[in-house]
DNA sequence: CCGGACTCCTGGGTGC
DNA sequence: TGCACCCAGGAGTCCG
């Protein structure tokens, strides 16, 4: 469900609450998340938060001497709440502190992940085979033309994959692939250097763009005060099968590419 | 190395 | 109201 917009928005919802207090106790109701919650969770109590921060669609909580790292899968959200609030269906863990508020995580799916980084944090099994931020100086169209050279898969797939790019899932790889003209199923290797610098620059934008409207809503993500994210009024593409497209009319198609939905113009985008 | 299929899980929507 | 079926925003893993 989130992609990097949301995770951004729910990231700038929670620090507040976090950075600068100690961690009181730490509840896990339910460990079976995409992998078991390791008992090693428990080492936050006690510690205090010396800062937050997002790597990908990772949030990180440092500790001082490691931390924990909480990935929201497809349908996770984190609440601020309080400590004594009753939990709901689905809460799975909270994180207690010392201000007696909470942060609560909640995910139906169960994806999500919750668990212990050793620093460095970067070299976390999950985090050291990670492409770019897209919103860094790392990140440019000639990073996707190095890259993609000799590809032959889509390139929605391409810019989908965090090895490349992080962050970019697939509302907004539809999303940035129409603001360029790219056809979502075009061989990666088959994209000139001058597409590469429109992709990222449509790329950028339009996560920058998300992030100021507290991203995408479109069945159930929540920011960390239980409210929507107003971005999916925006949408050009997604999920607007055979609605006009909006440069030139013709309807907009939805295809599966990669086992996702992609949804394009069949004529503004080659 | 690359690309594609499969996997984890619950819930909402639809059509009969 | 029930039920079968399809679909869903992620991403690691396995296999050819």
């Amino acid at each position: 469900m989130p992609e990097l917009p949301e995770v951004e928005t729910t990231l700038r919802g929670v620090e507040p609450h976090l950075t600068g207090h100690s961690i009181r106790a730490v509840i896990v109701r339910n460990a079976s998340l995409r992998w078991p919650v390791p008992v090693e969770v428990s080492r936050a109590e006690g510690l205090r938060v010396l800062r937050c921060w997002r790597r990908a669609k990772y949030l990180l909580i440092d500790l001082g001497q490691g931390g924990l790292l909480i990935h929201l899968g497809m349908s996770g959200s984190l609440r601020v709440c309080n400590a004594e609030d009753i939990p709901r269906k689905h809460d799975h863990f909270d994180i207690v502190l010392d201000s007696a508020s909470c942060i609560r995580f909640n995910d139906p799916r169960r994806f999500g992940v919750f668990t212990w980084w050793d620093p460095p944090a970067e070299s976390h099994k999950l985090l050291e085979n990670l492409g770019p931020e897209p919103l860094s100086e790392a990140f440019s169209g000639n990073h996707l033309w190095q890259k993609s050279r000799g590809r032959k898969g889509a390139v929605k797939n391409f810019i989908m994959d965090g090895r490349i790019v992080v962050g970019v899932g697939n509302i907004y790889a539809s999303e940035a692939l129409y603001m360029s003209g790219i056809h979502p199923a075009r061989p990666a290797g088959r994209i000139s250097a001058a597409r590469y610098d429109a992709l990222a620059g449509a790329i950028s934008d339009v996560l920058r763009r998300a992030i100021r409207r507290g991203g995408t809503t479109l069945r159930d993500f929540v920011n960390s005060d239980g409210n929507p994210g107003y971005f999916a009024q925006e949408l050009l593409v997604y999920e607007r099968a055979g609605l006009p497209c909006f440069q030139c009319q013709a309807p907009i198609r939805r295809k599966v590419i990669g086992q996702r939905s992609s949804y394009y113009c069949a004529s503004c985008q080659r």
